[in-house]
RNA sequence: CGGAGCGUGGCGCAGCUUGGUAGCGCACUUGACUGGGGGUCAAGAGGUCGCCGGUUCAAAUCCGGCCGCUCCGACCA
């Protein structure tokens, strides 16, 4: 394919990594010279981290199309109505870029494409015989994330492959949606990162169901839950998990003096009762409500739980005034004789029997506080987050607690667009309908990130032969003629083959040189010394092995593809 | 947005407490020696000390404001 010169190449090594660095992939990655950072959350993307990224969009690129999905081309500035209506010109407000035309217009800088897919299906689609329909873009989005962070995983302009299909009904919509998961499962694979799918909350994109794609690591952002005994695996903003026997008491409601005691904590311990037998509330401001959430003692509240229960778009906790100006008492709350217009409970405390609980009243608490008896929810809810060690819901079993990145994203949007957009076809029968979305990306730089951290050792980057930048990296030792012939002989039958070459022409002694070899990751390292020429010999390495073997510079080529080819198994 | 920290040459840092010629390591340039895992010696180039204002004879250093970046949290496909 091509050869390249280190001399030449635009970038630099650096031997520490500056100081903002934290991951590994982050610093290796500056570290090689691969990217620059330009503003916080903003990366320039030198020559082999392009070929990289362009590597992993052709894989991306060959998998959607064997999902049937076409690729096209949406723009990123788009007028700010479009959004405003789907009605997500608020909820995704503080994200948007806004920006003004000279004509006083505020235009958007697109965060995502639901919108214009939508508007392009209605302007194009009129009729069920054009269905089904799958598309996908690799197009650059901005987003203005409160927080950019983790070097390449949470930026505010980044590549996103985004694919978006439509059918006439759920059964077919199945169909698209199975495709879109596996082509995911092959991506991944493909680039080398080992990922799980877990069950998300869909956020802001909306819908009804999502499976996000996970690489399971340390620094991620996502906290997943899994349980190890059977393949439940979820996101903690939704994990389910088992709330155990109930363990409540009998009996009249019986006050007990509680002094100074506002913590589930201290009230177990002052009554030498286990705090799965009290009740805990906390409080919610709710899309603008005041809100009393009931759970059993030992349990927490998950907010996003809450707030999807009450099919809410904003949750914060109340502040302490605003507390008591809805007449609850912090540390004393009890839901008797709380309007149930404003409680939600966790079926831990519907199902539970007596618990203790607050009595509403400084100081003191009641035994026997009863479900159905003393007080009544409105909404009972799973809004209950769940913990490492807390029992599967499908099994039983120990859930466990993992960190990880979110590669990709799948989602079921029904009729979330479609329909505020009005984007309807004439079905067989003659009706008009509403289709069936969906929506699915994968975040291109995050993902090259998480290959570098999958893929990496103290030397630096083990790039996986599938998005490798070079696929062989020359180091030429001492400055004779022969080694110069010999390299030059080499490079040029390596490419020929369709490989990737990068040669250290550099003036370098030979530790710079093998340092830097490391660092870059190339998948084969060819050692073509003055001393091994003499006895006619290189030789081979690849990234993964401790040590090189020599061949004679005849079998240079074929011991090189033997090698590569070794890679692939 | 709340909390914490940092901004001094390309990278990593010291200097700031106690105001007085801006330093160290790496990298970079030139030369010599060296030559298979970041070598040695010599001579160099490179800095509005984030920005603005104030105090002072004098500010990297003290004071005020602002900006930027990182981390934790909130938030977020």
């Amino acid at each position: 394919m091509s050869v390249t010169r280190m001399s030449a190449l635009f970038g630099r090594t650096l031997r520490e990594a500056p100081a903002d660095a934290d991951s590994a992939n982050h610093q290796l990655l500056l570290r090689s010279g691969l990217i620059v950072q330009l503003a916080a959350g903003v990366y320039s993307f030198l020559p082999p981290a392009w070929r990289t990224l362009l590597k992993i969009e052709q894989i991306i690129r060959e998998e959607m199309e064997a999902a049937g999905s076409q690729e096209m081309r949406m723009p990123a500035i788009q007028p700010r109505e479009l959004w405003e209506e789907s009605g997500r010109a608020d909820s995704y407000g503080p994200v948007l870029f806004n920006l003004k035309d000279r004509r006083d217009r505020t235009m958007v800088l697109a965060p995502t494409h639901e919108e214009s897919v939508t508007d392009l299906f209605r302007k194009v689609v009129q009729s069920y015989r054009d269905m089904p329909q799958s598309v996908f873009q690799m197009q650059t989005k901005f987003r203005d994330e409160p927080r950019p962070r983790g070097g390449l995983v949470r930026v505010r302009e980044f590549i996103m492959k985004d694919a978006y299909t439509f059918d006439v009904d759920d059964d077919a919509f199945q169909l698209n949606y199975l495709a879109m998961r596996q082509a995911y499962y092959n991506v991944f694979e493909r680039c080398g990162v080992p990922v799980v799918a877990v069950q998300a909350d869909s956020g802001a994109i909306g819908g009804k169901q999502s499976e996000e794609f996970i690489f399971l690591t340390e620094i991620g952002e996502d906290n997943i839950i899994l349980c190890p005994s059977c393949a439940y695996a979820a996101n903690q903003e939704r994990a389910e998990f088992a709330r155990g026997e109930a363990a409540g008491t009998d009996g009249a409601l019986e006050e007990v003096e509680t002094p100074g005691i506002t913590t589930i904590e201290g009230l177990a311990e002052f009554l030498d009762i286990p705090a799965e037998t009290t009740a805990k509330a906390a409080f919610f401001l709710v899309d603008g409500e005041p809100t009393f959430a009931v759970i059993r003692g030992d349990l927490e509240v998950n907010e996003l739980k809450l707030m999807n229960a009450l099919d809410a778009s904003e949750i914060r906790s109340l502040l302490p005034e605003e507390v008591e100006k809805a007449g609850w008492v912090a540390g004393y709350a009890s839901p008797i004789s709380v309007d149930p217009v404003r409680v939600v409970a966790d079926p831990s405390v519907v199902d539970a029997g007596g618990l203790v609980a607050g009595a509403n009243r400084e100081g003191f608490h009641l035994h026997n506080v009863t479900y159905g008896r003393d007080w009544t929810a409105r909404t009972i809810a799973d809004i209950g987050m769940a913990q490492p060690g807390d029992s599967c819901a499908q099994c039983g079993g120990d859930l466990e607690m993992h960190r990880g990145i979110e590669l990709g994203h799948i989602f079921k949007l029904g009729t979330r667009y479609a329909e505020p957009m009005d984007a309807t076809f004439l079905d067989s029968d003659g009706e008009r309908r509403t289709p069936i979305m969906g929506c699915y990306g994968i975040g291109v730089e995050r993902l090259m990130a998480a290959v570098v951290q999958a893929n990496h050792d103290e030397q630096g980057i083990i790039w996986p032969r599938s998005v490798a930048p070079f696929d062989v990296h020359i180091v030429p030792l001492g400055g004779s003629g022969d080694v110069a012939s010999a390299v030059s002989e080499v490079e040029s039958a390596l490419s020929g083959k369709g490989l990737n070459v990068l040669t250290d022409d550099r003036e370098e002694r030979a530790g710079v040189k093998f340092n830097d070899a490391d660092l870059l990751g190339a998948p084969l390292r060819i050692t073509i010394g003055a001393r091994g020429l003499k006895q006619g010999q290189i030789e081979l390495k690849l990234r993964w092995d401790a040590e090189a073997t020599s061949v004679p510079l005849g079998d240079a080529v074929a011991s090189a593809e033997d090698a590569l080819a070794s890679l692939d198994r």
